[in-house]
DNA sequence: CGGTACGTTGAGTCATATCAACCATAGTGG
DNA sequence: CCACTATGGTTGATATGACTCAACGTACCG
């Protein structure tokens, strides 16, 4: 069909347009990419993997929001990280060789290709660019888990709710009317800030009361972003 | 002077004894590594480098111990990990080419390689099995990042401390009599679990109270290593 | 029109932080 | 040799942030 072909994403061209790291392959090793790999869609609701499980594969985002979390001992989601058009997943679990530590859902239906787990060596081998793009990006990563282990033991959940809300704005941005571009459940709020449901809710609230945010069901609108930075960093 | 000769480590020999990731390197590399490099010693609190400063390298370990923290908003450490024999130090911060996210600090005296910061894309670009072991190094030490985010959102302090002990005793041994081979201040322990320092003594003593563990001045001794599982696992 | 998932609010509880006092130890300098 | 000081450890009292539980409201969906 067509409209298949239209939609069917070439790595050499997808790459760049979405900035993934694979803008970093030459044209030969592109066409190899492409030639490998599996494009598939995915319906708000998927589970790509779960945590446990082995994967034979990676997958690198073209369209859509994923959700990247690990699951505590009571069951409770714990969000380490989105995934949005460029990102690649499952990495990690790939290199290691090691069963999955996290779960991927889907939040926004998803265009993704999957990439089998041989090709991600066979590339840091070939392309010495590539590997050090793929060391500088898991450090990326690295340093903010760090970052946030810190804030976590340290912050109070006011600072740490005021402190993602800011991160949200960061990596998703704000429609014209200042609306968060990105549309989570409270729970989700919850699991990423690291606390429970009913406390983000009373604290959303609070922000509200005090004019930082204002609230319409999932819509998140930041009206001001000082505020909220001033209560993320100092407060007590 | 023939002491100096024969405690200064050459690389060839010394990665395989400490297990450094500089084992994977062909002999023209660890000469060359071993040509520009600098040996250093350091005594107990000497700091190597202070989160926010430029580094022009980094730092792997030969001996002794060092402690890698945050600082948070409050000025309370968060220690992020321990540098033993055959870690590397400071490498995040050399790949990202940003100033240090961290501060480290001796805890045991130390014989160290400093490593300037242009020697690790080279060897990257080099060496494809460097390259492919040194993201795998990262990639672990994200994963237990993550790990650590679930565990600090959700666990309770008693959980974490529990957990702590059995990292300690899994990256450092016990001696013959069990006991712990780390020496830390009560607040050291506070700052690697995340917490207050009143709050690790009164837990200590509980586990002492319930046969768990020994206490002697700053040493621990571990008797219950299965109940500590059971405490960090579990309960509630 | 019932069902399911999500959102909200209130009340009560508890783990943990904070504050304060005090002890132990070791190194320092007069 | 002894005050002196600094650092670390301990304990108790108190405060409180955040969780839990429970009830109820809301909205969309088949």
């Amino acid at each position: 069909m067509v409209q298949n072909q239209e939609s069917f994403p070439f790595c050499e061209n997808c790459a760049f347009q979405i900035n993934a790291i694979f803008r970093h392959l030459s044209k030969d090793e592109s066409d190899r990419l492409n030639f490998i790999k599996a494009f598939r869609t995915f319906k708000k609701g998927t589970i790509l993997y779960k945590e446990g499980s082995r994967i034979s594969g990676f997958y690198c985002i073209n369209k859509g929001l994923i959700k990247v979390y690990k699951t505590g001992p009571d069951g409770k989601e714990q969000i380490i990280r989105f995934a949005k058009p460029g990102d690649i997943i499952a990495y990690r679990s790939v290199l290691s060789n090691e069963p999955a530590c996290t779960t991927a859902k889907v939040l926004e239906d998803c265009r993704v290709c999957f990439l089998p787990s041989d090709i991600l060596p066979q590339l840091i081998s070939s392309n010495s660019v590539f590997a050090l793009e793929l060391v500088k990006l898991i450090c990326q990563e690295l340093g903010e888990a760090n970052s946030y282990i810190t804030d976590i033991a340290q912050k109070t959940v006011r600072e740490r709710l005021a402190e993602v809300l800011l991160k949200l704005v960061n990596d998703f941005g704000l429609t014209e009317n200042k609306t968060l571009r990105i549309s989570l459940t409270r729970e989700e709020l919850a699991n990423i800030v690291g606390t429970a449901t009913e406390s983000v809710i009373r604290l959303l609230s609070e922000f509200k009361s005090d004019g930082l945010i204002e609230l319409s069901g999932r819509k998140i609108i930041i009206l001001d972003i000082k505020g909220l930075e001033k209560i993320s960093n100092f407060s007590h």
